[in-house]
DNA sequence: GTCTATAGATGGATAGAC
DNA sequence: GTCTATCCATCTATAGAC
């Protein structure tokens, strides 16, 4: 979105908004300057309004994007023929991407009270596509009589609160692998769907971890 | 902290806690101004500075008080011999009291960021312990043979995310009581945990919640 | 305890030289 | 496409009258 054309120029974009993106997540939106935007990319402020017409522009762009890119990603994840290898594989792709991407998890949540009226809504529409997602495989799940759900709206709500909520607490090196986080998920998520197969073995060591 | 003692000094500043919260929840901490923050309380903005110190004086006292609050509030809860009774009366208390209190558990999330560090270790030393209280069930009911939990301190923090993000979709007047969504979270995470048991029947429609 | 007025800093965004 | 310089608005916090 009005980014200037030109190797040269789009280069440049992407280093304002890789820039841009760590230090809304670090300090929020409203508390980064545009001159602490152009210092982390070695530019003078001016510099900025050649690539995005306003700050506000530069956060929408960041918004959109992670958005697009996370269903893009989910989208190119095989198919599963049964509702419980669908939503183990949902969940597994749900905590990957989001300890991956932190960052921008948390931009796209917190931030969504600073995109202005005419940017909201679209955004909101990326976020519920994705939700839908998770909503179908439980609804196929229970139309197949493999899942036991109560509510699946509230269901879906509470299965991706719970899996984004890992993003406040995991730590690179500490006590759990992300794939032993995985699996320790998607057991909790079988259990809630009323499934109780447990998936293979995963840490034993009941400790504190690491918050 | 740092209050004009006296009983009319003390009622401005709940007044100015009271809209600071309002605003801080809405716009942001950074995004809202000592002007604003007087204009809602009829004041002009240098008589703030007759109740708190520096705006982050304000910020501190609405998560301290928060938190505190919500601590109190459950310790005030009554006891619980059976470890299930113990965990239906944690998810139903934390339900409701964040149902309750929707900008103050918003602020105490979200501008922890905005806290500077003298005030981070208190405020973090706080969540902590509630989330030690939920530990400390989920740990007796797997000694008691009760629970079956693969990982109880992941276990924990999944089951206060997925609590915890009823505040993103929950709205008064929807389809669901909150009596009848702390139910769909017990069965929710009575399953969790391993046991089956189902607590009395809850709204059947499923339907679209109202995000 | 609140007011007016203001200091002093910093914000987003623009203009024009190169 | 980036620079310097700057406009103008707004910010936190303070000073002093009442």
């Amino acid at each position: 979105m009005a980014r200037t054309v030109g190797s040269v120029g789009a280069e440049t974009a992407k280093r304002v908004l890789k820039e841009a993106l760590r230090l809304f997540a670090r300090e929020g939106y409203a508390a980064v300057s545009m001159r602490q935007i152009a210092g982390k990319c070695g530019l003078q402020a001016g510099a900025l309004y050649n690539h995005f017409p306003t700050k506000q522009a530069i956060l929408n762009e960041l918004m959109v994007t992670h958005l697009e890119s996370l269903l893009a990603a989910y989208d190119e994840t095989p198919d599963h023929a049964s509702p419980l290898d669908a939503l183990e594989a949902f969940a597994r792709f749900h905590i990957a991407y989001h300890i991956d991407k932190p960052e921008e998890v948390f931009i796209a949540y917190m931030e969504l009270r600073n995109l202005e009226t005419g940017n909201l809504g679209p955004v909101m529409k990326l976020r519920q596509q994705y939700e839908r997602c998770l909503r179908g495989i439980l609804r196929n799940g229970v139309a197949s009589g493999d899942f036991e759900i109560d509510d699946v709206p509230v269901t879906a709500m509470a299965i991706i609160s719970m899996m984004t909520g890992v993003n406040t607490w995991f730590r690179y090196g500490g006590r759990l692998s992300i794939r032993e986080i995985e699996t320790i998920y998607v057991n909790m998520i079988f259990a809630l769907v009323g499934k109780n197969d447990q998936r293979m073995g995963n840490s034993t060591e009941e400790e504190r971890v690491n918050v």
